[in-house]
DNA sequence: CAGGTGACCTTAA
DNA sequence: GTTAAGGCCACCT
């Protein structure tokens, strides 16, 4: 798992970024639910941005009536990510990590 | 062993 | 733009 929280902790500020491309990314191919997995039993979820992580459809994973859901959106939108009617436009503020420059950072 | 459950994803309507 | 179904996998009953 920290492999996915060192990932998600280089998403940058202002971008997001989803489930499934973290799972990509850390090398763990159709393991999404993995990642959310990873998240909730984070040693430190202060220390990462796991607000930053959203669904495939740009929008945020939670019931939209929960308070998880509110803390979230109150994230990014400090963050200055527009969320239009519980969703974010990927195509404006998807991450776009720069694979050769993320192998050189990564701790393992 | 047989279901059920998720902070999910892709595809097909 | 939506939603629904099937797929997915680690865990728990």
């Amino acid at each position: 798992m920290e492999k996915i929280w060192f990932i998600v902790s280089m998403i940058p500020h202002g971008r997001v970024s989803s489930y499934g491309k973290i799972a990509d990314l850390a090398g763990l191919p159709g393991r999404a639910r993995y990642v959310s997995k990873a998240l909730k039993s984070a040693p430190d979820i202060m220390a990462l941005p796991w607000y930053r992580v959203i669904n495939s459809q740009g929008r945020i994973s939670f019931d939209e009536h929960s308070q998880p859901y509110r803390e979230q959106m109150e994230h990014l939108r400090n963050e200055g990510v527009v969320v239009n009617r519980g969703k974010i436009r990927l195509q404006e503020y998807e991450w776009q990590p720069d694979i050769a420059t993320l192998v050189l950072q990564l701790p393992f």
